[in-house]
DNA sequence: AGATCTTGTTCACATCCTGTTTACACAATT
DNA sequence: AATTGTGTAAACAGGATGTGAACAAGATCT
């Protein structure tokens, strides 16, 4: 499956930008080079997307309605360390070196240069990976003594033991912690987990979660966190 | 108590540039902005420098005598990932774009706007101190009685044998070790030992864990601590 | 300069892994 | 009871991985 490995793979890029031509034009080149993009208009969406996202590069207009680019940099600054680059005018010029000083990792002028905004994003984000290795154990999902890792892939058992998964069973599990209590169909889950449409006869959730049940499940036969809803489908419900 | 240090003790940056007037130019710069400046002439002086100081940052020509700044940037990433800025001339418009593709992390063209140049600067230092927090707190990684002498480039066995690795292997070492039980993918393995795009046909990393398993693992078929997630890449992850 | 060695990369093929399908037993709903 | 939905063992197929061998571009030595 070439595709979902893509996808495993990619970098989160959030671009930051009123104008959608620019918006657009920057997605695109972006999107082509296999990173997955987020597009945000104003402050307030930059930052629903940061509370829900792990992102790892932003494109930030520094013209903005509403709060500017460089008051949103400032506050960025304040608690991420993340990678920031500026889109300006030409008439910015100040500006730019203002954002530079407020820790702006660089600026790119439009028009842009495919070429060089690629290879100076992608060296952004291979040092801002770097400096993640000490900070980054926020992303695990704990319930019923069981520890879900998401960058590292990993499930530790209530008793400490690390349980393998294979991909598809742990992106289910991913997709089905991520919205507990929230009733999943099998359409829902193939469309997460593997991006295709589901038919009556696809049985392949329900093999899947099968073996997830018998891997973390105490009584797989009565299951007690993934739980069937008859006619509709699963829910992550485990008991607290 | 090497952080203490490093955050006490000035940042050194290192000039190799063959024109006397943009050497005392950028020295003169970062100088009055409290740093302590090496300077160099050409490929063969910026070794020496580099083997006997602690340098916080380069600032490299883009012309030079001898070997040019385009090999000598290669060469040095082949080892080490510290901060690099190409200084260009305004003719240089495509070997800017390559030395980005080659892992320059920025490039600035005479004449310098010194605010400009010195909050890049600044920002690029502060990004290769994180980084480097995590990884050099101790350049001495232990694992399953083997030890990884990062400075050294060695790799000495539980049996005190002293295990050659190629740059390759160590590269690939290196990179699994300071990210333990973090799973990276081959895109991401291939980025930080060569700099290069990976496609879906390349076997080249799997070649090298392979040959890296040979080596260190005591049954190199059930690897114990260079694991596979299939469909995804590997993860470095000894049994404690 | 030429010869030799080193090493990253490519190729080819065997093997393994895992999502999917199939089949059938059982459970839930009507 | 009939119908529909779910659990699960087993088999399958195609992609993913392991690996020996060959290759080529650099580095090193003579």
């Amino acid at each position: 499956m070439p595709i979902k490995q893509k996808i495993l793979a990619k970098q989160k890029i959030l671009v930051v930008d009123d104008d959608m031509t620019s918006r657009v034009t920057l997605a695109g080149y972006f999107e082509t080079e296999g990173y997955e993009v987020c597009e945000a208009e104003d402050g307030e969406q930059m930052w629903a997307v940061l509370n829900q996202e792990t992102i790892n590069l932003i494109m930030l207009d520094i013209r903005l309605p509403g709060d500017d680019g460089l008051t949103l940099l400032r506050d960025i600054r304040k608690s991420s360390d993340i990678g920031i680059i500026m889109v300006t005018g030409k008439s910015d010029e100040i500006d730019r070196i203002v954002a530079l000083e407020m820790g702006a990792d660089d600026y790119v002028t439009k028009p842009f240069n495919a070429r060089e905004l690629l290879a100076r994003s992608k060296n952004l984000i291979r040092r801002t990976l770097n400096s993640k290795v000490g900070e980054e154990d926020d992303d695990v999902k704990t319930f019923s003594g069981w520890s879900l890792y998401a960058d590292q892939r990993r499930l530790i058992s209530p008793e400490g033991e690390d349980v393998r998964l294979t991909r598809g069973e742990f992106e289910l599990l991913s997709t089905l912690v991520q919205r507990v209590g929230r009733v999943l169909t099998r359409d829902n889950l193939l469309d997460y987990i593997s991006h295709r449409e589901w038919d009556p006869n696809d049985r392949t959730i329900d093999v899947l979660i099968g073996r997830l049940r018998r891997k973390i499940e105490q009584d797989p036969q009565n299951p007690n966190i993934i739980l069937t809803v008859h006619g509709v489908g699963y829910v992550f419900s485990p008991r607290q």
